[in-house]
DNA sequence: AGTGAAAAACAATGGCG
DNA sequence: CGCCATTGTTTTTCACT
């Protein structure tokens, strides 16, 4: 499942990172290749799964998703099935868009994208707190977002 | 510029942000239109903005890319030039996927990922510590990714 | 606002150098 | 890996409702 990416292998990911919407002879062109190699290089690259999936990114604030916050979730009493219910739960939360276990003091970073204060509120007192495993919710909005493109460094 | 969603428009925004690589006739079967419809309607809201981009999502590991790394940063002297200089070093910076001020005693949350601790300590001691305007630096590394999909909540 | 069919563009394959 | 030709799909446009 493992592959051996040459330099034209990163230079098309980092092409379709940026734009998949290119054709496979306009990608061709931009990193020097024929049409037909480009085709057979991603199917290649979409087998052994370093291309994932294809997406469209929206525009939240189109979409009336105004407010975007961090969450710092820190856990009270370890036992693992209150723990898995957590994990569970804000892997299913839609309006989770990342979350992760961190180093530090704080157990879970959430970040979390809603239309209002009152949703984010909502999702606080009303779906995070009343969690058994959960101990202590501390939430930072986004005022301004410089960047958020995720996409990945390719060299 | 603004556009009036309706119940199509918004399953079809879901399904695209979901899966960019279907077909407008598959897309027409989840949501109920004809291939040609979808079509239109994809036009518009490209045009619109509400659909950004296209892009391939890419398997972080697959690519060496083993530390993901919630940086917050706080600035001390808040001169407007040096703050100026600290934003538009970071949205220069590939390793940075996200960039947001927030509320809270953070001035600045950035999403790092990166090969490796070092490249990190690399970030954090080489570039982001020696900026004027930095007065504080605390990293908080992602141990496991729960959840890391950045899809829109869309009703 | 929608369908269905035609025309144009594109992707995917195979053969050859 | 480039180039070319072929085939099948897909997108887009058009006529019509």
């Amino acid at each position: 499942m493992t592959i051996a990416l040459d330099g034209f292998d990163v230079k098309l990911l980092a092409a379709l990172q940026n734009n998949a919407a290119l054709t496979n002879a306009e990608l061709g062109d931009v990193i020097g290749l024929s049409a037909s190699q480009v085709s057979r290089r991603r199917q290649k690259l979409e087998e052994a799964g370093i291309i994932r999936r294809y997406r469209a990114a929206l525009d939240p604030e189109a979409l009336g998703l105004m407010v975007t916050a961090y969450v710092g979730v820190t856990l009270g009493a370890h036992s693992r099935e209150n723990a898995r219910k957590f994990r569970n739960m804000v892997t299913a939360m839609p309006e989770v868009q990342e979350a992760h276990t961190l180093t530090g003091d704080v157990d879970y970073m959430l970040k979390i994208v809603v239309p209002d204060l009152k949703a984010l509120s909502h999702i606080i007192n009303d779906e995070l707190l009343p969690q058994e495993a959960v101990h202590h919710v501390r939430s930072s909005i986004a005022m301004e977002t410089l960047k958020d493109d995720n996409l990945l460094p390719l060299k």
